[in-house]
RNA sequence: GGGCGAUUAGCUCAGUUGGCUAGAGCAACCCGUUUACACCGGGUAGGUCAGGGGUUCGAGUCCCUUAUCGCCCACCA
């Protein structure tokens, strides 16, 4: 026996050691397990791309969560013998990464501008570079099988060219056009962001009761009283008699400095139950008052900037921002004796998920992709929907979930799905920022260019914004493996891929992303199941925050424990779309089993030495019987993991292990070695290497680095050598 | 305002399509080391499965209801 079982298990050197035999053999790639005769090339291809991690630092746990949840899946499948593909890569993360960086900057005190768009860009680079690096030897480290070689980045050269393509046919369908409309403006981050980005937050704010002005017929309320400056209209429910008279009139006076005329228009918007049921109409400002501006032709008038300043007024208003600007109105009314109630009220505000920053609505030119236009379906692996059919990107979103082409798991985010794509409003797809795909647009006087490379001639001038980053992420299932090159080998095998993998946070960003570019570029989906994973918190369930100072660094755990028993750790009880309490006992619970499992195989091998398994023997009854419970738990195994129940499988594979092989089992073999008659003797031995056999076997996907090990030890001359390349256990 | 989820042992949680005396890890208490493993073994204690009602031969599991907590969505000024 080989002396390092006399030893408890050490994780630490093992793992490193097996993770490089792993990346030497080059199996991670299915190419190579072809070439090397392991996997049939006719074999069913088996495929999952990574959801690419932002380059803004490094992988925290839920990424460890992640990884290991897929994990399992590909080398369970490439076990099955499938052709097997998990294809890594990492997101530019547009906003994200730039403003992580300004920050970098802003303490060295240096400000983007003064660099330049190129030195900042250069910048940015090196940032994400070194990001790229820590993520992937974090990958590495959790014992990912995923195929470096094929690796990808959302941003780079491949990835362009597809999402250019995938811009200048969205362009001439008429998908993607530009209109100048109200948006959600970053003021800190000097970009629009699309309605998904704004978090909504509850904060206290005032309720102000006043009248414009002394003429004016009745009060109105408010918590913007600055943006009454910006008013072209007041908006009454038709049916309220309060205010029948009045409308159609139109009204002139000066507020706080600046000419105001508003128009008294019945909209059925306006609650009449709410405050005191007018609304004074901010069609620049509000999302809400811009529509109701839409629908009754009202004139637009802008009254904050970019910068959150207001740029008309009196004294004391004009080029103030908005909070302050706010109390010098407020001041002015109470003077004017024109401010009647004033009350606490919780409001609710957006803000940018990125900067934090309070949203300031403002009409701005923009790109925009239109979710209810209708355009002929492309050559259609949809069902039920034909080639040339008209129909909207929103009917293709929601059809494939319906149609159960994609499942989405667990099933109750297909309502949340269905729910959030039926209000779906067009997306703004262009920010005005520096990293990130720049908009495929070029301008010369009036004549406008759209395609995949700059136009020939000179004067051309591209387009100074750049593309939301889950434009090119909504590409990432295909642009990994080809795309638009729909002949190529990877594309033609590995799509659309089996799994989606991911947490349930980003289900509108990204999944319905994919599923609308997919359905629309390709006429096909993107994937058949959609696995949510949830959230990774503390032991106490808490949500991890730098302000709770509750973050767990994976990398720490690895060192303390191995990466086997966080796996373990964080998959048992961890089914699709629930959180998962992360308690550093658990972890410690799971490399306790790594010991077990080390001492168990030190027990077979002693009682085993010298003999190999035997094909051609009869086991005694107790243990055909023993056999028979085996094999029934281990099919009832492998059918929970084709039902993704992996929080099942470990576990009982845990206790298989502990309380019946090692408990029961290797006690009662005890009493057999020293009683038993020759033929007992004989088989149990082979049962017991047979049994040992399987359990490593199974367990590989959970605890890949431990199995691998012990794998070593105890394959005969017939066994492949690696243990990620056996095939799993056929009953 | 709409939707979803949770409530099981001191703590953190499993409990798969309703089916034998409700489980795990940690914590507590007692005992045990001539060895596969003290990163261990054996044992003890601890739960009216949030409250109430219903369906059923049978309910932690299904239905209704109440309470508490949490999450997501939404243009109530």
């Amino acid at each position: 026996m080989n002396e390092k079982y006399l030893q408890p298990y050490n994780a630490e050197n093992v793992e490193d050691a097996i993770s490089k035999i792993w990346e030497e053999s080059g199996f991670y790639n299915p190419d190579e397990m072809i070439k090397a005769g392991l996997t049939d090339p006719n074999a069913e291809a088996f495929s999952i791309v990574l959801p690419p991690p932002n380059v803004t630092g490094t992988l925290h746990t839920g990424h460890a969560s992640m990884l290991a949840i897929q994990d399992i899946m590909v080398r369970y499948h490439r076990m099955l013998g499938k052709r097997t593909l998990w294809l890594p890569g990492t997101d530019h993360a547009a906003i994200a990464t730039q403003s992580k960086v300004e920050k970098l900057l802003q303490k060295e005190k240096i400000r983007k501008h003064d660099l330049g768009r190129k030195a900042f860009l250069e910048r940015v680079n090196t940032f994400a570079q070194d990001s790229h690096d820590t993520i992937v030897s974090q990958c590495k480290k959790m014992g990912a099988s995923l195929d470096w070689s094929r690796e990808a980045f959302t941003l780079d050269k491949e990835r362009e060219h597809a999402v250019y393509t995938a811009f200048t046919q969205m362009y001439n369908d008429g998908l993607i056009y530009q209109k100048e409309r109200i948006v959600n403006w970053d003021p800190k981050g000097q970009t629009t962001i699309s309605d998904d980005e704004v978090v909504r937050e509850n904060r206290k704010g005032t309720m102000y009761t006043f009248k414009y002005s002394h003429d004016f017929p009745f009060p109105i309320a408010t918590t913007r009283p600055e943006t009454k400056l910006g008013d072209t209209a007041v908006a009454v429910h038709p049916e309220d008699k309060r205010y029948q008279e009045y409308i159609g009139n139109e009204y002139s006076f000066n507020f706080a400095g600046e000419d105001v005329t508003v128009k008294i228009v019945a909209d059925e918007h306006v609650d009449p139950e709410f405050g005191v049921g007018a609304l004074g109409v901010t069609p620049a400002h509000s999302v809400a008052d811009w529509d109701i501006a839409q629908r009754h032709n009202l004139p637009l008038k802008q009254v904050i900037n970019e910068y959150g300043k207001m740029i008309v007024g009196m004294e004391g208003v004009k080029d103030v921002k908005v909070a302050a600007a706010r109390e010098a109105v407020v001041e002015w009314l109470k003077s004017e004796g024109l401010l009647l109630v004033k009350e606490d009220t919780i409001q609710s505000v957006g803000t940018a998920e990125r900067t934090g920053a309070v949203i300031e609505p403002l009409p701005k030119l923009q790109w925009w992709i239109d979710v209810n236009k209708k355009f002929p379906a492309k050559d259609s692996k949809i069902e039920d929907i034909e080639k040339g059919q008209m129909v909207s990107l929103k009917e293709l979103m929601l059809h494939v979930v319906r149609n159960e082409q994609i499942d989405i798991l667990p099933s109750r985010f297909e309502k949340t799905y269905f729910n959030w794509i039926e209000n779906l409003r067009d997306w703004n797809i262009s920010r005005q920022i520096w990293y990130g795909h720049r908009i495929p647009v070029w301008y010369k006087g009036d004549d406008i260019f759209v395609g995949t490379e700059a136009p020939s001639g000179d004067d051309w001038k591209q387009d100074e914004d750049t593309l939301d980053t889950w434009f090119s992420s909504g590409l990432w299932t295909f642009s990994t493996l080809g795309w638009p090159n729909t002949e190529s080998d990877d594309f033609k095998t590995y799509h659309p891929t089996n799994i989606l993998e991911t947490g349930h946070d980003i289900i509108f960003f990204w999944v319905a992303r994919m599923i609308l570019m997919t359905t629309y570029l390709l006429g096909d989906i993107p994937f058949e199941t959609v696995y949510l994973h949830g959230l990774v918190r503390d032991a106490k369930g808490r949500k991890m925050s730098k302000s709770l100072g509750n973050i767990i660094d994976p990398v720490d755990l690895i060192g303390k424990y191995g990466t086997d028993a966080l796996r373990m750790a964080l998959i048992v009880g961890n089914g699709p779309g629930g959180d998962v309490n992360l308690d550093e006992n658990k972890i410690k619970a799971y490399s306790k089993f790594g010991n077990k499992l080390w001492n168990i195989t030190r027990f077979v091998l002693t009682e085993t030495e010298s003999i190999n398994l035997d094909k051609d023997f009869e086991y005694s009854l107790r243990d055909q019987e023993l056999i028979k419970e085996q094999e029934e738990l281990f099919q009832e195994l492998t059918k929970e993991m084709n039902e993704f129940k992996y929080y099942l499988v470990s576990e009982k594979l845990y206790h298989y292990t502990w309380d019946t092989f090692a408990s029961e089992i290797l006690e009662e073999s005890k009493t057999i070695f020293e009683n038993g008659s020759t033929e007992e003797i004989h088989s149990r031995r082979q049962f017991l290497l047979h049994s040992l056999k399987m359990i490593v076997t199974m367990l590989h996907p959970f605890m890949p680095f431990i199995t691998e090990e012990i794998w070593k030890d105890l394959k005969n001359n017939d066994d492949r050598d690696i243990l990620m390349t056996v095939s799993w256990p056929t009953l």
